[in-house]
DNA sequence: TGTACATCAGTGAACGCGCGTTCACTGATGTAC
DNA sequence: TGTACATCAGTGAACGCGCGTTCACTGATGTAC
């Protein structure tokens, strides 16, 4: 997952304007806002019956055209599902990666405010989120092209733990073990060796550990009990901080 | 959630065998066996074509009968899915509970010992796993009855956490905040009192962490990085077991 | 600038399929006397 | 133990619906000369 980050995976890969033309014809201009039409119909699609139940005749009904014409715009359903998934991993991304950018924190305030920044990004777009950190669509089979958006997010996390003052408290090598020592190693190479295996490490159990704090908060697992759930996360982000050598 | 823990719910409540009879009916025997098959049946579809795809005239079809023949045994679909969640909370918090009980176990080796119990579980469970946490189905609503059976991890973990030695290292009531710590103290008086409320706002969220670890394990955010995931698992789980204050 | 041709967008009908649920029904299993 | 009746299990046909995808088609938009 994390080892693709290129900048032009960002928008979409499905309707890139054409490279060499400075200006669109009005051809260009409608194919490109009709293909927005339609990912936003089947976003809000996703609302009502989740990603399973994503049907493009539903999509066209709503955008008042025939159910063939989506085939002009998408050769499948699974295509057009695959364009939501990488739109979806793109907005979090983005979300994460301003967080990241806030210059005048330090590391430790700077991770909480990612955690913060990635789960307004949840509230706000729950079924987005399940599309992508939710139980996989059965029979769906998500394609190379959303590994590098799919990445972004624990790359701007293990980008914030690469600024922490070198040498955390409480932390070495031998810990990590030779199995899980040698994956670390294997993907910090890939990632250009910018952090240490244990620092990735730390802060893959932090992302899975943020997810996961999410995840039982839309899924409805706080419900009855800390069912206004912002103290709670709030709470836990600082332990999670602290987990993560920061 | 984590308010109601009858042991009656256990079973299931579909099928259960009529309390004053002391030998069944051969037609009674037949029944409950037809149920268990048809849960079977519609497990076995899980694992094909998830929740949302679970379809009556499947199950119908592999158990060799006709689609209306299912309404004998469960008044809807949806009622049938209930079924299935309730048994897989049941399967999950029994294998929790099952480890808790190990007693010759310190509180801190018990508490990984839950944890790798239930991914355990997960693992050769994976779509049911998915069924009860992952993405909501789409147009369904759990009901009451799921709530039993769902909060026997949570307490199973709770319970791990109030055998430890009193007094943790670090942790005071003054960090929880009024909101957090109402919320807290509304949940441990609905429990009868046997923990603090910091404890149990810790026991949650190394439920959150544990969950979140599992879930990007079986949902494959670990592909092509962590991928056998045991490593990382056991290494996570002892770090999560000190956030926790074991 | 105007015309001839190629490209593309969207239509409407059709194919073949599966779904949940209902209903009147035939037999088998149980129960009361 | 045997008979009459009630209960229940499972059948098969039907209702009404929605789905993804293909295909030949009409017009509109673009391009080359």
């Amino acid at each position: 997952v994390l080892s693709f980050l290129a900048r032009d995976l960002v928008l979409g890969g499905c309707v890139a304007p054409v490279p060499g033309k400075a200006s669109a014809t009005a051809r260009e201009r409608a194919r490109a806002s009709l293909t927005a039409d339609i990912k936003a119909a089947a976003r809000r699609q996703l609302t009502e019956v989740g990603a399973g139940g994503l049907s493009l005749r539903a999509v066209a009904r709503e955008l008042g055209m025939v159910s063939s014409a989506l085939y002009r715009y998408f050769p499948s359903k699974d295509e057009l599902l695959t364009a939501l998934i990488i739109d979806a991993y793109n907005a979090v991304g983005e979300v994460a990666e301003e967080a990241v950018g806030l210059s005048a924190l330090t590391p430790n305030a700077r991770w909480i405010a990612v955690c913060h920044a990635i789960r307004g990004w949840a509230l706000a777009n729950p079924h987005e989120y399940a599309l992508i950190y939710g139980s996989p669509v059965p029979g769906y089979r998500a394609p190379e092209a959303t590994i590098g958006p799919a990445s972004r997010v624990p790359l701007a996390l293990i980008a914030v733990l690469g600024q922490r003052a070198a040498g955390g408290p409480e932390m070495s090598s031998s810990d990590l073990g030779v199995v899980l020592g040698g994956q670390a190693a294997a993907v910090t190479t890939a990632l250009g060796g910018v952090v240490e295996p244990e620092v990735l490490v730390r802060g893959v159990i932090g992302w899975t550990q943020l997810f996961g704090m999410i995840s039982f908060e839309l899924f409805g697992q706080f419900a009855r009990t800390f069912d206004p759930s912002d103290e709670l996360f709030k709470f836990a982000v600082v332990q999670m901080a602290r987990l993560v050598g920061l």
